[in-house]
DNA sequence: CCGTGGTAATTGACGTGTCAATTATGTGCA
DNA sequence: TGCACATAATTGACACGTCAATTACCACGG
C-alpha cells in the first residue's frame, strides 16, 4: 500500500482560501499605501530599515540581509528609489567594492508620512478583523509554516537537485 | 481621550510573521512548480480552469472572472502562454468582439504533468506542516480576513475617495 | 439609419521580481 | 609577487502586474 501524499478536497480548499486571502490582503495594503503616500511596500521596508539604522545609512548587503531580499532585487529597487530622490548611494571608505545606502531627506519625509496610515491599515484589515484567539492562532500558524519551510530548505541544500521527499520530518 | 488605532508591537510582529510567511510559502511553491514543470502559478490556474471547462475552451472574460483576474492581466498572460503553445485564441462566433481561449495539447500535457507534484508540494509545505487544529484555524482565519476585506470594499465603493474610517464595524 | 453609450479584449508604459552574467575589488596562499 | 578564489554590487533579459488608453464591436433610442 502507498501512503496518501495528496491533499483532500477540504484541505485544498483551505489552502486556496488561505493563500488567496493573504494575497488579497497584501494587495489591498499595497494599494492603500500607494494611493495615500505614493510609496510601494518595497519602498516602505527599505525606508523603515534605513531610518532605524545608525546614521540612517547602511551597507547595501546588510540592508538586503536585514529585510530578507536578494541583492539583485535590492539593487534594482534602489536604482528606482534613487531616481525619485528617496535615497542616495555613496562609496564605502573601508571597502571599495561596497556601497553605502543613505536615507535622503525626501525619503525620511515620505516614510514619516506613511507610517501612521500604514499601521492604521494593518490594524483595520488584520488585527481588528480577528479575535484575540485568532490573532494568536495566526502567530502559531506562521511559526509552524516557517519552521517547515526552514526544514525543507535545509534538506534541499543537502541533496542538491535530487528527488524531493514527502516532507515528513519524523 | 482618543481610541487606539495603531497596532501594538506584538500585534505588529504577528502581522509581519504572518504576511512574510505566506509570501515565503507562495514563493517556494512557485519556485518548485517552475523548476519541476516549467509552469508558473499563473499558468497553472489558467490551465486548471481551462481543463475543467466544457470543451476545454472558454470566453476570455469568463476565464478572468473564474480565476479572479483583471482582464488586462489575463490578456498579457495569455499572450505569453500562446507564444509557448499552451493555449490558442480563436474568434468567437456569437460575438465578434470576443475571443475563445482554447486549451492546446501542449497545455493539457503540461498541466497533467504538473498537478501531482504541485499538490504534493501543497501537502508537504502546508497541510502536513500543521496540526488538524491549526489547519482548521487557517480556514477560519482566511474567512475572517476575507470578510473584513469585503466589508471595507463595500464601504470604499459607497464613499468613493473619502476619508477612511477606523475599520470598526460595530 | 445613425449616433451614443456600453462591453470585449488588447496594448503600451512602467514598476516589480528572478536568474544568470558581469565588473570590480578583496584575500589568502604558493 | 602573482594567481586562484570569494565577495560586493550592478546589469541585462525577461516574466509578471497594474493602470490608463485604445480598438473593435454590440445595442438601443431617436
Amino acid at each position: 500500500m502507498t501512503k496518501r501524499t495528496l491533499p483532500t478536497t477540504d484541505e485544498l480548499r483551505i489552502w486556496r482560501d488561505f493563500i488567496e486571502t493573504a494575497d488579497a490582503l497584501r494587495a489591498e495594503l499595497a494599494s492603500r499605501l500607494q494611493s495615500e503616500t505614493s510609496l510601494s511596500p518595497g519602498d516602505y521596508v527599505v525606508l523603515l530599515a534605513l531610518s532605524e539604522a545608525p546614521d540612517r545609512r547602511m551597507r547595501s548587503s546588510e540592508l538586503a540581509a536585514g529585510i530578507g531580499w536578494e541583492r539583485s532585487r535590492l539593487s534594482h529597487h534602489l536604482g528606482r528609489m534613487e531616481k525619485r530622490g528617496l535615497i542616495r548611494r555613496e562609496e564605502c571608505a573601508s571597502d571599495n567594492r561596497g556601497a553605502e545606502i543613505v536615507l535622503a531627506e525626501a525619503g525620511a519625509t515620505a516614510f514619516h508620512g506613511a507610517t501612521v496610515p500604514h499601521l492604521r491599515a494593518v490594524r483595520e484589515l488584520f488585527v481588528a478583523a480577528l479575535t484575540p484567539e485568532q490573532l494568536a492562532a495566526a502567530g502559531e500558524l506562521a511559526a509552524a509554516l516557517r519552521h517547515r519551510l526552514e526544514v525543507v530548505a535545509e534538506l534541499g541544500e543537502q541533496f542538491e537537485g535530487e528527488e524531493r521527499g514527502t516532507g515528513r520530518v519524523h
